[in-house]
DNA sequence: TGTACATCAGTGAACGCGCGTTCACTGATGTAC
DNA sequence: TGTACATCAGTGAACGCGCGTTCACTGATGTAC
């Protein structure tokens, strides 16, 4: 290995270890991340981290880039576990996924799904990365409707606006499924979003004990609602 | 009018305009409110605001509390003017009402439903307030059952940890709500603050260009899944 | 293989700013007799 | 009705701390001949 590969390495290893430390700091003090007391952490100067980052927002840009693609590739090998013939085993295995994925790491979730970073505004690198998990959900209506599970309601049910941007999004990013299953599809992925964030954002304090076990019935209407088979679901 | 009612008149209408002044802040700068720049929009110097709120953390509550309020007065007014028989039509009023309320005061929402504000930790007195969008959808739920418009599943749907836990829910804020028409409505409530808070956040940009008639369609969805007659909804 | 030079990571001081909270104080407004 | 006193809103200085970013620098590591 040259030298100049071996300069690379450190510095990938060194970025590498900034950021994690940074995910460390944005578990304890929320967005509020302070480049200074990265360093600290880090034992260096808070200059230093200038050869590694442009700004601080640099550093938020590339830790949600990274919280992106980590809840996608989680997201991404759950759906590919899953039987293939089982849509609704794989739609539970998306949905635990996405909950677990969150409540390992709260505040990555925060940052890209809670409610935006006072004063930053995400570049449009991170674009990519976030469509990950959407597709996973894409690919899951795609299969339902070749599979004949998810038969489309007449698109009529749709009102126009509403049908015709659905339709464009499909084209898009989820060739071959009809606006209505869409639609449907929408419902199920916003209450999924919804649940873990208000699981994760305090609002079942008091309420909802055994979360897990809610959260397990909430998708699986949700899976059932869809029109996903609602036999030979894996045990929860 | 006694003097002392006056100095108590006067100090109630300063502290109002602390609080208004900090809303105006919550929209700059998000949940990162400064004392000191509160007092300098006002022309008074920092430590004045200490002889109304004891801390920082305090007006925070006095604003959440607020912000809890305003919402449950929106909702609650947009539930008592909806026809009464007209179930479907209640539920839309109150999920536009939670979204109107929601565009027109972004930060407020953000505070209470959004990520944490960090290193602050809510007191017992922001419970009360924050249950009233609850109530009226328990509201709508019992009077649904009332009517005989949502008919019960059997309750052995529901696995029993969840089952036991929504019992008790019911028992202390929805009486005569089955556990499993609860759940039902959780489904569509969560779904509600999640379509709210995704829209907010930013997650329709460059997908969703007419939010209103997706918000729309989409609530009226969870309310035919609620089981709410479909017909002789308010044109939206 | 050895030397001159270029690259680059990390330092340390500084700039200019912000913050929440405390404290002794002034002066106006209210209260009691 | 007038006077002595108490209450209370707001001041201004200070404490002790934090922050992001820039800049000239040192010294080690790599490169080219």
């Amino acid at each position: 290995m040259s030298a100049a590969s071996i300069r690379a390495r450190v510095r990938a290893e060194m970025t590498e270890e900034i950021k994690e430390t940074a995910r460390r700091h944005l578990a304890a003090e929320g967005a509020n991340l302070s480049l200074r007391a990265v360093a600290r952490d880090l034992g260096m100067v808070s200059s230093a981290l200038y050869r590694y980052f442009a700004s601080r927002d640099d550093l938020l840009t590339a830790l949600i880039i990274d919280a992106y693609n980590a809840i996608g590739v989680e997201v991404e090998r759950a759906a590919a576990a899953a039987d293939g013939t089982d849509l609704l085993g794989r739609w539970l295995a998306i949905c635990h996924s996405v909950r677990d994925w969150a409540l390992a790491n709260r505040h990555e979730y925060a940052l890209i799904y809670g409610s935006p970073v006072p004063g930053y505004r995400a570049p449009a690198d991170t674009i990519g990365p976030a469509s990950r998990v959407t597709m996973a959900l894409g690919a899951l209506l795609r299969d339902g409707v070749a599979s004949g599970a998810l038969c489309p309601g007449p698109d009529e049910e749709l009102p126009e606006p509403v049908r015709g941007e659905l339709r464009a999004v499909a084209a898009d990013a989820f060739p071959g499924v009809p606006a209505a299953v869409l639609a449907r599809g929408m419902t199920a992925w916003l209450h999924l979003f919804g649940t873990v964030s208000f699981e994760l954002f305090g609002q079942f304090n008091n309420v909802i004990e055994d979360r897990r076990a809610f959260f397990d019935d909430q998708v699986r209407r949700t899976g059932r609602y869809l029109g996903l088979p609602a036999d030979a679901g894996p045990a929860s």
